[in-house]
DNA sequence: AAAAGAGGCAACCGCCCCACC
DNA sequence: CGGTGGGGCGGTTGCCTCTTT
């Protein structure tokens, strides 16, 4: 038995909504607010409408401070980087858009954005083919600044020895695009140098799970002085402790290092994270949604100042370590 | 000038998550 | 601890407008 509909579709007012509704609904939620009841809501208004209607209209369109109309080229910088970086995850990308709703940016990307982007790439590669994907024995040498850049408020972790650079699924990794020994990935980012880069690889080899890191060790800088590797991994759960597991490549060995990442502790205001090698006990494939689930939770025990405007997303965080 | 096609966008649908009981 | 219901989200639809033929 399906589930009982959260309003009578019989009696309720459907498409494009008259100035009349749209002056009741605002004038009813200025005076009483939502009252934490979208269902209850249209009937107390007057509104023959179902309560998630009244809601939509009311985020995307009459709220104040909405802001309609051309997007920035700055505004579209920001979106094909968090797209390049999180995939269609369109209320994260608008919450670091103020005035901008998860639906227009959604409208923007389908319609216009996303042609733009093929226009540029095309016009600048005529004859372009999908981006290289080299052999694991690539040396990794990865720049990511210009990503990084457009963050401001990165988490920071560290240690004496490491520093990482994570970024969050990241539409993230198709598991029928990893070796046998999980690094393929770790190889082929490092490709990665730019966010057109990224918008240009992904169109090609989209990831699905798990997320990429990209990082340094001291012990694993190279003879060039570039000190950079590339890892993949997630994050999981064990005894209500959080970890980062993950396998890394380094310029200077190829083999994978397992390690992990305990939840940080406040030490004198900033959080200090410890890492550590970690026996190979888990298996990638497995336990994904352990992993999902707590990149939505974590944000709480985990980090102190996330990526995510907590007002207007409480999950989904997107993870930078340094 | 009219018809057809394309583009843009508001709104709907259905699923998932999570708080509450 | 499982069930229920509301909120939130992303994908999709369908209507309206604009452009092209």
């Amino acid at each position: 038995m399906g589930r009982a509909p959260c309003c009578d579709k019989a009696n309720v007012k459907k498409g494009p909504w008259s100035t009349e509704e749209d002056s009741k609904l605002r004038e009813y939620i200025e005076k009483y607010g939502t009252g934490g009841n979208w269902i209850a809501l249209p009937q107390k208004a007057g509104l023959k409408r179902c309560g998630k209607s009244c809601r939509l209209r009311w985020l995307n369109y009459l709220r104040p401070n909405i802001k309609h109309g051309e997007f920035t080229d700055e505004e579209d910088r920001i979106i094909c980087s968090l797209f390049a970086s999180i995939g269609s995850r369109w209320s994260i990308i608008a919450a670091q858009l103020p005035g901008r709703t998860d639906n227009d940016i959604k409208n923007y990307w389908n319609t216009k954005l996303k042609k733009k982007l093929m226009a540029m790439s095309m016009t600048s590669q005529p004859h372009r083919k999908p981006p290289p994907f080299p052999s694991s024995h690539h040396t990794p040498s990865v720049s990511f600044s210009s990503l990084s850049s457009l963050y401001k408020d990165c988490t920071t972790y560290q240690d004496p020895t490491r520093s990482y650079t994570a970024f969050e699924p990241m539409s993230s990794v198709q598991s029928d695009l990893l070796n046998n020994d999980n690094t393929t990935l770790a190889t082929h980012s490092s490709l990665i140098h730019t966010p057109e880069a990224l918008v240009n690889y992904m169109q090609y080899y989209p990831v699905k799970e798990n997320f990429l890191m990209f990082g340094s060790e001291s012990s694993c800088t190279s003879s060039d002085g570039s000190s950079g590797h590339i890892s993949f991994g997630r994050e999981m759960k064990q005894e209500n402790m959080s970890y980062f597991q993950g396998f890394c490549a380094t310029n200077e060995y190829e083999d994978n290092h397992n390690f992990m990442l305990n939840p940080g502790t406040n030490n004198g205001g900033k959080n200090v994270n410890q890492w550590a090698e970690k026996p190979r006990e888990y298996n990638l494939e497995n336990d994904l949604e352990d992993f999902k689930r707590l990149i939505s939770s974590s944000s709480n025990n985990c980090c102190n100042n996330n990526f995510i405007d907590e007002n207007k997303t409480q999950e989904k965080v997107m993870y930078f370590y340094y």
